[in-house]
DNA sequence: AACTAAAGCAACCGCAGCCTG
DNA sequence: GCAGGCTGCGGTTGCTTTAGT
């Protein structure tokens, strides 16, 4: 038995919303506040049921909500933060001020996630697919070997933090792409995306308890970071620090590849060499996103 | 110009979780 | 502690618009 659902109620109507119950509704809401969905629509003077005005009010008649088109830097959020989040598209919508839920939720089902599969990434692991043939293959296997880069930075700035210095994360990170092969482990260019992804939006969460951090990574470093200045940098991105739920601000560093593969999207900065020296072609712009990946790093768990 | 397919978008539905009495 | 009510969320549907032939 249970419940009956709301909509239920007979004569009440359905589909599209006209100009003069938008107007009710607007009307109402202005006056009265949102208070109680269920009550509204009689308060108001509509023929819908409650879950239906909410729905209407929240997904395009609230004064805050941006139309139109979606930024390449709104898409590249976007897709960081699914590969992090899944499909919280609530979540996601806080840190995309002025987007709803819903049209997040439809932007990708019908642009990102077909983007994503042309550039050979899964969109729901985000991560390379596996059916693909063996040039691409190599690609993912490129961008595999910067994850790993990125990885081993990430664990040494985790390990490593000293109290004396007011660290950059970028500096620490150095790169997660070699500039050749010869300068394999220490000596990184970085690429334009990591930078503005650690510069300034970035704050890594502290993963243990002061005194318990004693990872020992790449060479054995033990360290208790004393600081906390710098741990919370990557948090502030995915957790709405950065994300201005109402102020309207937008996190302006966040830039990432991008996944428009439009000559003026792809700077030579973020070619990927795995022959070093040499100056490849321009890579498909899957690559450069795929470094960054976050979802190897546990940011899902460090999350929840 | 007419038709068809694909894409985009608004809205609906059912469920889960929170709140309150 | 429990049941009912309400809200919010995510999946899905179906209508409208756009692009292609």
């Amino acid at each position: 038995m249970g419940r009956p659902p709301c909509c239920d109620e007979h004569g009440v109507k359905k589909g599209s919303w006209m100009p003069d119950e938008d107007k009710k509704l607007t009307d109402y809401i202005e006056k009265h506040g949102q208070g109680n969905w269920r009550r509204l629509p009689k308060l108001a003077g509509l023929n819908r049921c409650g879950k239906s005005c909410r729905l209407r009010w929240t997904n395009y008649l609230r004064p805050d909500i941006r139309r139109g088109k979606f930024t390449d830097e709104e898409e590249k959020l976007i897709i960081q933060l699914h590969s992090v989040l899944g499909n919280r598209w609530s979540t996601i919508a806080t840190c995309l001020p002025g987007r709803t839920d819903n049209e997040i939720k439809n932007f990708w089902n019908t642009t990102l996630r077909k983007k994503l599969l042309q550039m050979g990434i899964d969109p729901v692991t985000h991560q390379p697919r596996t059916d693909l043939d063996s040039s691409l293959q190599l690609q993912v296997d490129a961008a595999r070997l910067i994850e790993l880069h990125l990885v081993q930075n990430l664990v040494r700035l985790l390990t490593c933090s000293s109290p004396a210095s007011n660290l950059d994360l970028s500096r620490l990170l150095g790169s997660a792409v070699p500039k050749n092969h010869h300068q394999a482990n220490d000596t990184f260019a970085f690429t334009p995306q990591l930078s503005s992804l650690v510069n300034g939006s970035l704050r890594l969460p502290s993963l243990l308890p002061v005194g318990q951090q004693t990872l020992s990574a790449n060479g054995g470093h033990t360290a208790t970071p004393s600081s906390t200045d710098d741990d919370s940098r990557l948090e502030s991105m995915m957790m709405n620090k950065h994300c201005g739920t109402n102020s309207g601000t937008f996190p302006a560093s966040v830039t990432t590849p991008s996944l428009v593969s439009s000559p003026e999207n792809m700077s030579k900065n973020e070619t990927i060499s795995l022959e070093g020296s040499t100056n490849t072609p321009t890579p498909p712009p899957f690559e450069a996103w795929d470094a960054l990946n976050l979802d190897d790093f546990g940011w899902k768990e460090i999350i929840e």
